[in-house]
DNA sequence: CGAAATTGCTGAACCGGTTAAGTAAGAGGT
DNA sequence: ACCTCTTACTTAACCGGTTCAGCAATTTCG
């Protein structure tokens, strides 16, 4: 343990001291609270600001039940992704003056638990929540402390707070934007079987498609996992059994990148030949050639949303939603055009 | 009778009655002190296992005088540079069972003033800072408070405990790299004026030329400004005053980028018409075509190691170095070749 | 004009821990 | 046996705030 020095840091108590009042009228001034006259409000702020005051966080946090910070739960942070998400926390935490604590759990289950019990012993006044082994039991622990959360990009329960990109509706808009250039023969490129994300973004395929009486065809869906490789194998794999497809929708960035080298060592102009559109909007997206087509999802957005929403929260408001759902937008690049019937 | 039970959280006096003993003694269970015997050491262990109980955290912050988290002070989040430095950092105080508190500037220097504060107050037991406005001030604040600190990027002082990159080797690795491929006319190209680590990596620049006896040629070397364009516009530059280096080393990877697509559009080859070296080793130099050879700064390094010397410092040690400054890592790709004397 | 309400401030309990000082019992030394 | 050390706990003060009950002085009002 570290050597306490000497030099005392002044203390409420000494504030009251200088002003000639009690450690109430202290408190009350500092959070302005009302029964305090003009006078010596303004004596108190002005000494509070000469001896340049703050008062100690933890010691309002345990005596007061708020500590002004939030915490954000995520797995990780070693891409953009989980980096705007805490862009977005940020932001908006900051807005209404809370800090942010931020806590990763290395998609690792015992870290995680232990986290949560940190959280659980007071530490934010609530919490955002991303993480992979969300289950009944930490929703649990966090109601029975009665400390606010929100869960992000994972819509869990109805009766649970929750921040989500939309991804039904991004695949819906992708295949749609497909179908508006004239395609009809759409590949769909999965992501890993596991990927919530990824199924949504199915279905909405199969909606656009169901929409405009465009016929499924089974051989046009491919499996995949999300890495660029497997984009890679996938397109190979389509012009093999020679059914090639107009457009393509992959899941992700990574693997409609993945596809279009494939496509173009074999030849395939994109998007002469066929267009590609991609999930996510990656950095590598805009530097690809020809440059990828894709979803965008409002990532910061959905870091802020959650934010605000908890922050509501916390304040003992109820905002009116419990899930959100937002909208992704279209990034419109080089890789697809118009069929080309040709 | 109604034994009214609002759900209270359990404290450190719950469990001390249950174990029939007093709280101190179980304090001093829960901080792993002698003085107590192993009967009562495991009774009162299971009790707080089996009653889930978790101690306070401000509680603890405010009686101890530790928080158990370090805070990190950043300017942004935007992108993977921050990124890592934040997962450097969260994983080296993970590691030694600290939390990791989150703020961003938003190189803002209010806001900058705002966080200080609130660290000055207790909220960390330490702060690593990364900051656009450090000042003396800054310092003398964290100095009064008492607080250990570590400044990360920026030998700022001699008395300063501060890890960064050694830019000045990492620029003196990639021109020497140039030589050792056969290089003698070797083009630099800086970034913005006041940025001090593109200067350093000029004086690495410099000195590989002297100690191989290159002679300096002014005109080599190229103003920029970090952004591609810059980069652009520079090798322009290069082509119209007609002293076509056989190499160019640009300060970071964005502007080596944006060279490499003006000289590939007026028709040079890279790397048998000129090699190209950049610096940063981001996520698009894996990208162009052809793929990008740069320097890596060890950023995740960067930031474990800022961690473990802050956390050595909370424990009252004295680390042995004051500055570290840390090696850079060539990443070797395709924009770089022997030189073609033909 | 006297009672009631309001204003402005204080004292003290409290939040949930840590820790110095004190005590009682048992162990060790001579 | 006597005195001293340890060991194992307990008591109580404290960390630095918040907040409620209380009280005197002043204002409002029937």
């Amino acid at each position: 343990m570290p050597e306490k020095a000497a030099s005392k840091t002044i203390t409420i108590a000494d504030i009251a001291k200088m002003a000639n009042v009690s450690k109430a009228t202290v408190s009350y001034v500092i959070n302005n609270k009302k029964g305090v006259s003009l006078d010596v409000r303004k004596k108190i702020q002005r000494i509070i600001k000469e001896s340049n005051y703050k008062p100690n966080t933890m010691a309002r946090a345990l005596a007061g039940k708020h500590t002004n910070s939030v915490g954000l739960i995520i797995p990780d942070i070693s891409d953009m992704f989980y980096a705007n998400i805490i862009r977005g926390v940020e932001k908006a935490s900051g807005k209404f003056g809370y800090f942010l604590n931020l806590f990763t759990t290395h998609a690792n289950p015992e870290k995680e638990h232990e986290v949560f019990d940190f959280f659980t012993s007071s530490m934010a006044d609530g919490v955002i929540v991303m993480t992979y082994f969300v289950g009944k039991e930490v929703t649990r622990k966090l109601r029975q402390r009665k400390i606010p959360f929100v869960f992000l990009d994972f819509p869990y329960d109805d009766d649970i707070y929750s921040v989500s990109v939309d991804n039904f509706e991004g695949g819906f808009k992708a295949t749609n934007y497909l179908i508006s250039l004239g395609h009809k023969k759409i590949a769909f490129l999965h992501g890993p079987e596991a990927a919530r994300d990824s199924k949504a973004r199915y279905r909405g395929y199969l909606k656009a498609l169901e929409e405009h009486n465009i016929p499924f065809d089974k051989d046009l869906v491919l499996k995949g996992d999300f890495l660029r490789q497997s984009g890679f194998k996938a397109a190979k794999k389509l012009i093999d059994i020679k059914k090639m497809p107009t457009a393509l929708f992959a899941a992700n960035d990574q693997m409609a990148l993945g596809a279009m080298s494939a496509l173009k060592k074999e030849g395939y102009r994109v998007p002469e030949d066929i267009s590609i559109i991609g999930f996510d909007n990656t950095e590598a997206s805009s530097f690809s050639k020809p440059t990828l087509t894709t979803i965008m999802q409002p990532i910061f957005e959905m870091g802020s949303l959650a934010a605000k929403t908890l922050i509501s929260l916390i304040n003992g408001k109820t905002p009116e939603k419990k899930r959100y759902l937002l909208k992704t937008r279209l990034i419109e690049r080089q890789s697809c055009s118009y069929y080309n019937s040709r």
